[in-house]
DNA sequence: TCGTTATTTCGATCTCTGTCGAAATACTAT
DNA sequence: ATAGTATTTCGACAGAGATCGAAATAACGA
């Protein structure tokens, strides 16, 4: 992970459309959902809807499988994890924590 | 947490220069930093790193506090993560999900 | 092949965003 | 008050993004 990557992750879902896509698929499981299921549930032209999820594919926050006609989409919860801890990493590296007065290498240095 | 403000946290951090700075904030831990020390390390106009503190703290995502003419800048680790809980909530809550073959809940039916 | 359904691509429009320099404001110290 | 430093606001511009309808493509079954 790294920050570009990171940024544009988050920037597909900073928009309130896909994040309903995306919370959508991450609910729905490994089974996923058509991007036709998705129309239905989202109620929006299914040419938007399309430019919205291949958005999350380029981001790869989704994958996508053809079976027949319908097209399934699936969270990728590896690529959710990594960008959750990409957030949360390091926190405070370099000061105090908000919830330990001194970090843990510093008491290692006393 | 709701799925507007959230997706406003995820735009706001979807830029590469305000994750940078959210980054920074983040491994400043509680003292954080102030706007100044920002800027020397971005190295850029200080009008626009205004405008993206600006974009952080209108989503709730930093805080600010002034010292005198200089305004540190802290992050908001609360909002952080509620951020990280909304994004991984209800992880396969209408499917199966990846790891366990049966889910809890119909484990539990069984 | 033909028709039907599912999905994407295209092209247009409109709005929003990022960036900057210049000017304005906020605060402190003298 | 005045000068100096820190930060924001303003105004402008170029570029990116969201949205849509219409047309094109993909896959299947009769």
């Amino acid at each position: 992970m790294n920050l570009e990557i990171a940024a544009s992750q988050m920037e597909s879902l900073g928009n309130p459309t896909r994040l309903r896509i995306y919370r959508m698929l991450v609910r729905a499981g490994i089974d996923g959902l058509p991007v036709g299921g998705l129309q239905q549930r989202l109620e929006i032209p299914s040419s938007t809807l399309s430019h919205h999820c291949k958005k999350l594919l380029d981001a790869n926050l989704i994958t996508q499988e053809r079976n027949g006609t319908t097209l399934i989409c699936r969270a990728n919860y590896r690529a959710m994890s990594s960008l959750i801890g990409y957030l949360a990493d390091e926190c405070c590296a370099d000061g105090r924590c908000e919830d330990t007065p001194t970090r843990a290498s510093e008491a290692a240095d006393t």
